[in-house]
DNA sequence: GGTTGAATTGAACGGATGTTCAGTGACAAT
DNA sequence: ATTGTCACTGAACATCCGTTCAATTCAACC
């Protein structure tokens, strides 16, 4: 019974994903057709609905699968502990990194979020939120510890989140700065923002 | 010959605008039909085409409008002179507001430029290019009195514009925090990681 | 009150949409 | 050689799309 490895289907179904974020990516849910995306894999459009049962899952998908891993590789980034100021700029380059490694489905989980039905909808904020809670519990611990000095964690958490996610919007490798020079800039200026002075 | 004021001509092309923004904010370009517009404001289909050419032109007039309101506003505020870091306080607080009060049109103008052809996306770049060289002045002027310290003032433009319009990804009026509050706490973490210190 | 001309209708155009499903073809197991 | 099963095709479904245009309505002018 079992299929040996190779079979049309376990080529299909990673094909399926890469294609959708793609073009999704490029024009938009709304402007990306089944019969397109199955054309990108090389597969007539009913064979997609072996693989979702319909376009609007797919797009769920494809973002919850981003937000999980993008909160899976935080996880794993584990900074040991260190001041709060310290944990705020390994942050700050995470954060660039890993969105720089995955242009395709940031863009995604930030343009698309009102094509989604309310339950998906909820599924991702909620993923969203654990996020920014990450940071939040940084800059609050800064707080304490006195070596951050935010107005409001919360808002602080927003505002830094959303000057960081913006470099994916204009940088491209090979431009008049590294990655590695963008991301100190960026570090300078989160840590500024949040009052970071020597613990 | 000349139709007297409250022609039907004269109510439905401003009427127009509005549906379009409104729906093409809330459900995307891509996603709203020229008879949903029409619908809205209460007409036939067929009865826009006496008011745009097409569907893209449009859009791209309700961008290019937003944003040579956007830069006609600027100019008009006209902050005198004062310190670079007083004029970056002025800037915060006029993006704030003004992109509150214009949610909409503001979420367009972020969201749709992909819906756009090369030759209007260039018009709506180049409008948008001006509004960030505006900040990129203040910043320049800043390093140049030394009451601003930034690293880069492309970066930091850049950087200050995307954190200042993520107000507009969150905030609802009747929150936790009111507008004022709200943009006294972005003006503080602006003029923090701008590096202001008393001229 | 009849004429003019602009504002609008409503039907039509060809084509695209998401989704379904009976049928096809290929491969593995018997 | 036959069977069974899985991956996939290709046509069909009803509905929608942006856009055009001849026909109509209606207010303003003579």
């Amino acid at each position: 019974m079992a299929r040996k490895p190779g079979s049309r289907a376990e080529i299909t179904g990673p094909r399926l994903r890469d294609a959708a974020l793609r073009l999704f990516a490029r024009d938009g849910y709304a402007a990306v057709s089944m019969r397109q995306i199955a054309a990108e894999v090389g597969v007539q459009a009913g064979a997609i609905y072996l693989y979702t049962p319909d376009k609007q899952t797919l797009l769920a998908e494809l973002m919850i699968d981003h937000l999980k891993a993008l909160l899976a590789a935080w996880d794993d980034s584990a900074l040991p502990g260190g001041s709060a100021a310290a944990r705020l700029e390994h942050f700050a380059r995470f954060h660039i990194r890993f969105h720089a490694a995955r242009a395709d489905a940031v863009f995604i989980a930030y343009m698309e979020l009102r094509n989604l039905t309310p339950e998906n909808f909820a599924r991702v904020e909620g993923l969203r939120k654990r996020y920014e809670t990450e940071l939040e519990r940084i800059l609050q611990a800064g707080q304490a510890e006195g070596c951050l000095t935010v107005p409001d964690t919360k808002l602080a958490a927003m505002a830094l989140i959303a000057m960081l996610t913006g470099v994916n919007t204009w940088f491209r490798e090979g431009g008049r700065l590294t990655r590695a020079r963008v991301e100190d800039i960026y570090v300078d200026m989160v840590l500024k923002a949040a009052g970071a002075r020597r613990a």
